[in-house]
DNA sequence: GTCTATAATTTGATAGAC
DNA sequence: GTCTATCAAATTATAGAC
């Protein structure tokens, strides 16, 4: 993967996390990363297949960061609480497959399934912790909760509150 | 109000519920209708204008069901519960707040202002009966994410088995 | 109030030179 | 790999006839 694909997945990722799918164009990703849409063309052929790569990637590294989290001692409920916090603190933005999966109905399928599979990965791993299935989707669900809300309101600190 | 608004305010709401703000048109609402495009602006100047007016309408009616349930007796917890899962199961659909709160960063002025409303309105109206204003962002925070998690798994049945 | 027509802009996507 | 140039379609919005 080139620096500049790579520099257009963190420009699709910042704006699909603040205007969801259909809020984000080849233009605006282009002018951010300094080239032109048509070049996001060559490395994306169509904006299915690039949000769909923005969001696989996503789940890697949102599970990665769970993993590292388990591996220094925290228990996964505090694993999960603590990188979804970082990514609504530290980016000041919604988890991306929130973002995506409050309109999935309008998803094209590529995407759509990418978002599922963020959740369906999710609730695998925390299963697999020890939690009951009902448990994960609850402790899934109260975190975008809490960040919806937390955006809805237009402050971070409330992700704590309702959260914490 | 019209019966040419009023259809137009449902369009509208249904549109935006399956794809956010970014995602519906005034051509596509006055397909629904069955007029033009035109006359959907003759009813409201802007898109900014039309969707504050749906969010306004939702949140109205949305404290209403909440009072009426309040009225048949059941707690406020309850009530928040029972209107939430009607919105999601009987029209298959999310929160209209939800949808466009996924995405506020990107919402104009005045959509972004009704928004936030209904979650102010919400916070507001569980403090008056009782809760905490934590216990009370908590309660629709969850009610939130059980929607935002259904939805983006395709299933409505796990808004029951979550938020249940 | 609704229509036709259209302006002005943006969109996703492609062709072809370099 | 990136560019210029362009296409076809869709977008929000307006003007003016009826």
């Amino acid at each position: 993967m080139s620096d500049i694909a790579n520099a257009i997945l963190d420009a699709a990722e910042r704006r699909i996390r603040e205007a969801g799918y259909s809020g984000f164009s080849f233009r605006e990703i282009a002018a951010d990363v300094g080239v032109k849409s048509s070049s996001v063309h060559y490395h994306f052929p169509t904006k299915e297949r690039l949000a769909a790569a923005v969001a696989r990637r996503y789940t890697d590294r949102f599970a990665e960061a769970v993993s590292e989290a388990g591996k220094a001692g925290l228990a996964p409920a505090e694993s999960w609480h603590r990188v979804f916090r970082k990514a609504l603190v530290e980016d000041g933005r919604m988890c991306l497959c929130g973002a995506l999966a409050a309109a999935a109905k309008d998803l094209p399928e590529e995407v759509r399934i990418e978002a599922q599979r963020f959740f369906q990965r999710g609730v695998e791993t925390l299963v697999n912790a020890g939690l009951s299935q009902r448990e994960a989707m609850k402790l899934l669900a109260n975190l975008e909760g809490a960040m919806l809300v937390a955006n809805a309101l237009g402050d971070t600190a409330i992700f704590d509150e309702v959260a914490g």
